[in-house]
DNA sequence: AAAAGCCCCTGGATGC
DNA sequence: TGCATCCAGGGGCTTT
């Protein structure tokens, strides 16, 4: 479910909120992807400091070490004052003095892991190898060129795979490459610079939609307040597989790279 | 180094 | 209704 939209949206929806709060105790359900890597209990009595974003992580900085947390496919948070009693798929809740966030995850591919430091190990393992965030600066137009020239992959695959740009999942890869009509499987070497101007404003621009518009909801995702996203309903290809496209009324046709669904249209979007 | 496959896990939709 | 199959917002790891 979560890309950086979503996972930006469940950021804002409750890091303001949480800042501050001291843990007063974690419980933890079945394992997620990987083990926290501490004794949960010896959180109790850090501080809360404040919550970043980097890619689909979020980073819980604590006044001692920081937790990160990834929703994988299926996960979602939510902050609140008291919870219900836990349910077969929540995985972990943080009692804080300002209120409990917990990790609902069905499938369980997403994951809380704590790092004594943002150079820890676990930190460098998990986070390293992420490229640029694109709502930032950072994203610039001749780099991912550059980046581009030397991938041989199909284009979606190489933002799919985040080493280049991070953040970029399934749905907005799909919808980026729509807007700046490229052929999801066109080489990504073979991109000429114009071409690559046009993916890398459209990688923006949709995802800085989609933040506004408070991600997307396909099934569950919600954010930390329990609120839905909407950008679903302004998807051009995602999801639409026969149906006609926006733009010139040819129907969207779906593919699979990587056993992964693609969504594109055959007449907007060239080789 | 980069690309391609394989998994992890559960639930919902679909088909027989 | 029951059961089998396929598919799903991710991504690390192993194999080519």
């Amino acid at each position: 479910m979560p890309e950086l939209p979503e996972v930006e949206v469940t950021r804002l929806s409750f890091a303001d909120r949480i800042a501050g709060a001291r843990i007063e105790r974690v419980r933890v359900g079945k394992p997620l992807r990987w083990p926290l890597g501490l004794q949960a209990e010896s959180l109790a009595g850090r501080t809360v400091r404040g919550v970043r974003r980097r890619g689909k992580y979020l980073l819980v900085d604590l006044d001692e070490g920081l937790l990160l947390m990834h929703l994988g496919m299926s996960g979602s948070l939510s902050f609140a004052d008291t919870q219900p009693e836990p349910g077969a798929h929540d995985h972990f809740d943080l009692v804080t003095s300002r209120g409990t966030l917990r990790l609902n995850d069905p499938r369980r591919f997403g994951a809380v892991v704590y790092a004594p430091g943002e150079d820890a190990q676990e930190s460098v393992k998990l986070l390293g190898r992420l490229g640029v965030e694109p709502l930032t600066d950072a994203f610039d137009a001749a780099a991912f060129h550059a980046g581009l020239k030397r991938r041989t992959a199909p284009v979606k695959q190489v933002l799919l795979a985040g080493d280049l740009v991070v953040g970029v999942g399934n749905i907005y890869a799909s919808e980026a490459l729509f807007l700046a009509g490229i052929r999801p499987t066109s080489r990504a070497s073979r991109i000429s610079r114009p071409r690559a101007d046009r993916l890398h404003a459209a990688v923006r621009d949709v995802l800085a939609r989609a933040v506004a518009k408070g991600g997307s909801t396909l099934r569950d995702f919600s954010n930390a307040r329990g609120e839905s996203g909407y950008f679903q309903l302004e998807a051009m290809v995602y999801d639409r597989a026969g149906e006609p496209c926006r733009i010139c009324a040819t129907p969207v046709k779906t593919i699979r790279q990587g056993q992964r669904a693609t969504f594109f249209c055959p007449h907007c979007q060239k080789p």
